[in-house]
DNA sequence: CTAGGGTTAG
């Protein structure tokens, strides 16, 4: 517009009449003129139609206090409508008087264009008023930075900064607080303070425009702060300032400093409007105090839109969709009716509980209201149908958006992930045109959670490439990937990228590293990491607990049970699962007993099956058996084949053949698919020497298509995992594998090593189950350990079932031999082997 | 004239 328009300077300040209250122009008028006192009446656009062609038809289209009343009445109802009418008035008072415009009408033509969201519209009017060389005054800047706010202009932004010095505007306050939203909300927040430190005076909108920015832009300590500094330097918060720092406090979840905060309500004796409420409720939810929240909302008598999307949003993020829910009925009650923020949030509460019922009430509710056009809502409404298993219906509305954003795609993907099609979503994966971080999250997780981890581990070396950055979701999978792999130096790699990158290490993430740590074997590092977490939650308390109870520290993991119970942290049923493990790790009889009855007595939570599990486990291993199925036939539940997999293997352990073989036909019963069961029964056999009950085992396998799970051991070497699985011989390396474990044989000899071959499965001859026993995985694992690493370094392999007890005298006569430290990770926790001892002191 | 609340996927 301003390219085409003749830039020369027209002198507008001559004004082409003068004020109406002159004679001269109370002469021109005629008697039926409209007063201009009649446009404050003026209530509707329509009214205002016909004032202005009364004027109009009256001739006065010259007289620029008439046309500017039009137009900033016009300007200010703020409708698309009011607007286009606004310019039409403008451009034909500027046609009939061959002229511009005044800066009046500019101005309100601007403000009203800001208003309304037409952004390039005011700044393009701007432009035209500078191009006729009318110099903007300091009504027009707020404006148009507004406007340039609103659209993200940055350029003309700038230029206006620059127009504001160069116009000796710097000095004005609306100007310059206009200036600091601008730096705000572009995320420019130096340039924001350098304005707002420079001004020679600030109001109550200075500070709170910066106050606002900091809390926008992440940093809501330093809102904070400003607020602090802004009491302390004397200025009144008004109840804008209030809701902006009241939003800082719940970004950073402190109740108590919410409070303080909002202490100065009471003390300036402000009036709480509905604004500080929605703000405070959002504030006390967010702050965990959620009763506190309610009963605000219940006794605010202005039950507003907002509010009510407020606390129905924040149930939800709780997990609380039954009370979201709950209100939405509130409202179809009583109103106010439903938009469709209040349907977003309603469609995730059904989506949360898998609630179809809902979920398709809150779709028929969308199309009758028309609210079907938002790309939000069809989002919200694939994963809801994903979530409630209908996966044609989500595909048809991701198929019937218009507009597919990358959020359509991810929900795709994430919905086909969660209903267990991990093939698709890879498909969709690579079809969809563009992926940001949440795409690559959302797989990486699928990766880890489907026990792909070195599919995860290579998906995150694909994004390193790419130049995608990685943030903290990726980090919690990608170190959750590397604790399964019990790659060390991986997960320090790991560690050490976290802090190079300064990603965020908040409670999840740090607790995902102490869970790294600990399963790559380095209890040291996880505690590390737990003891310099800032916070702590039940979940990062269980992961340490877990460390400890990994390590074989049962004692440790106790004393951290009693410290975190000791902090106020209330218990879930996961820690116990936690702390029992570690118990029964260690034989604590008396603590486990004594902390599963605290379960339901002191903590009110019923001892899941699991926790059962726990205790069949920790009275097993410890030799008391009858006990155990005992604990097993008082169960309010009915026992599951894990309960009786735990008895089974404690019979073993303590060769009990009657109550294994008892315990082994309950699980055959219960899960005929279990593999794990009859290997375990035959090698019970085995080793009481039944070998006629072996032979029906394995013939009862065979009928069934049943084959033993390989064993399998890892050993990372270089950055690079090694798998070796028991008798495969396919390594390149497998010569010189043989050649060492050959050599190791012969000097473990010497020093009086006899291989256990009760524990190898088949009937075979005795040279023939030596062989197969000095094939076992972890033995080739260690074996090219010794090969590959230097002698200072501890070899560490990870494996996929229970070490047997032939490897576990084996390792242990190797890390004395050898002098090397050796640290195996099974199925179920972690032997340290040194100078021919084993940190589970041979209980395990 | 300038500043302020609720919004889907990991």
């Amino acid at each position: 517009m301003a390219a085409t328009l003749n830039p020369s300077p027209v002198v507008f300040a001559t004004p082409t009449s003068t004020p109406l209250t002159t004679q001269h122009e109370a002469k021109t008028m005629s008697k039926d003129s409209p007063p201009l006192v009649s446009f404050k009446h003026c209530t509707g656009l329509d009214e205002l139609k016909q004032l202005h062609g009364q004027i109009l038809k009256q001739g006065l289209n010259h007289n620029h206090s008439y046309i500017s009343k039009v137009i900033s009445t016009c300007a200010q109802m703020g409708t698309v409508e009011s607007l286009t009418y606004a310019q039409k008035a403008f451009d034909l008072y500027k046609n009939d008087n061959e002229t511009n415009g005044t800066l009046f009408m500019y101005n309100s033509l601007i403000r009203g264009y800001s208003c309304i969201g037409f952004a390039v519209e005011a700044i393009l009017l701007y432009v035209e008023l500078v191009g006729f060389g009318i110099l903007p005054d300091k009504y027009t800047f707020p404006f148009v930075l507004s406007a340039c706010t609103k659209s993200s202009a940055y350029r003309e932004g700038i230029q206006l900064h620059g127009a504001i010095i160069k116009l000796g505007f710097e000095n004005d306050v609306f100007a310059e607080n206009s200036l600091i939203h601008f730096y705000g909300e572009r995320g420019e927040i130096v340039d924001g303070r350098k304005v707002f430190e420079e001004m020679p005076e600030r109001n109550v909108v200075s500070w709170t425009s910066l106050i606002c920015a900091y809390a926008r832009r992440d940093l809501p300590k330093e809102a904070v702060d400003l607020f602090f500094k802004m009491v302390e330097e004397g200025t009144k918060p008004n109840s804008v300032t209030m809701v902006c720092v009241i939003s800082a406090c719940a970004k950073l979840q402190e109740l108590e400093l919410g409070q303080r905060v909002c202490a100065y309500i009471g003390d300036l004796g402000m009036k709480v409007n509905t604004l500080m409420v929605n703000a405070l409720v959002d504030m006390y939810m967010k702050c965990g105090a959620v009763d506190t929240a309610k009963q605000l909302f219940d006794e605010c008598d202005d039950r507003n839109l907002v509010l009510c999307n407020t606390i129905m949003s924040n149930y939800v993020r709780l997990g609380l969709a039954r009370e979201a829910l709950a209100i939405l009925d509130e409202m179809l009650l009583h109103g106010p009716r439903p938009d469709r923020v209040s349907m977003l949030s309603a469609i995730s509460a059904s989506a949360q509980l898998g609630d179809l019922l809902w979920g398709k009430w809150c779709h028929g509710y969308v199309l009758r209201n028309r609210l079907e056009g938002w790309d939000a809502i069809c989002n919200a409404m694939i994963d809801m149908y994903m979530k409630c298993g209908k996966q044609e219906m989500a595909s048809r509305i991701f198929n019937h958006i218009s507009n597919k954003t990358v959020v359509s795609w991810n929900s795709l993907i994430a919905g086909l992930i969660k209903n267990g099609d991990v093939d698709s979503a890879r498909e969709v994966f690579g079809e969809m045109p563009e992926r940001d971080h949440v795409s690559w999250n959302t797989m990486l997780g699928a990766l880890t959670q489907e026990n792909m981890f070195e599919e995860a581990m290579e998906l995150f070396r694909v994004m390193q490439r790419e130049g995608i950055k990685a943030d903290r979701v990726t980090m919690v999978g990608v170190a959750s990937s590397c604790g399964y792999l019990g790659a060390l130096d991986l997960a320090k790699w790991i560690y050490i990228y976290i802090e190079k990158n300064k990603i965020l290490c908040d409670i999840q993430l740090a607790t995902a590293l102490v869970d790294m740590f600990a399963r790559c074997g380095d209890p040291q590092s996880a505690m590390q990491v737990f003891n310099g977490m800032e916070k702590r939650d039940v979940s990062a308390w269980t992961a340490a607990i877990g460390a400890m109870a990994m390590e074989g520290n049962g004692e440790r993991a106790v004393e951290l049970f009693n410290k975190m119970l000791q902090q106020g942290v209330k218990p879930d049923g996961i820690v116990f699962v936690g702390v029992l493990t570690a118990c029964s790790h260690n034989g604590l009889v008396e603590q486990g007993w004594h902390i599963f009855r605290s379960m339901k007595e002191i903590y009110g939570i019923s001892p899941q099956i699991v926790h059962y599990g726990c205790m069949v486990d920790l009275l097993g291993r410890a030799g008391l058996l009858g006990e155990a199925l005992d604990l097993i036939k008082s169960m309010p539940m009915e026992p599951n084949d894990v309960i009786w997999g735990s008895l089974l293997a404690a019979c073993r352990k303590h060769q009990n053949v009657d109550m294994a073989a008892y315990a082994a036909e309950r699980i055959i019963e219960l899960a005929p698919e279990k593999t794990g069961v009859h290997v375990l029964l035959s090698n019970i056999y085995a080793s009481a020497g039944k070998w006629t009950n072996v032979a029906k085992v394995r013939l009862h396998m065979k009928e069934k298509g049943v084959r033993k799970v390989p064993g399998s051991s890892s050993i990372e070497v270089n950055g690079k995992i090694h798998e070796f699985t028991s008798g495969n011989e396919s390594h390149p390396e497998m010569n010189d594998i043989s050649l060492m474990l050959h050599e190791m044989n012969c000097r473990l000899r010497d020093a009086g090593y006899i291989p256990d071959i009760t524990n190898v499965l088949l009937d075979v001859d005795e040279q023939e189950k030596e062989y197969l026993l000095s094939h076992h995985s972890e033995k080739l694992a260690l074996a090219f350990g010794l090969i590959n690493t230097s002698q200072r370094m501890p070899i560490r392999v990870v494996k996929n079932l229970r070490m047997c007890s032939d490897c576990h005298s084996f390792a242990k006569l190797v890390s004395k031999i050898y002098d090397r430290e050796i640290v195996v990770r099974d199925n179920n926790r972690f032997h340290f082997f040194k100078q021919g001892f084993c940190s589970c002191s041979d209980f395990w």
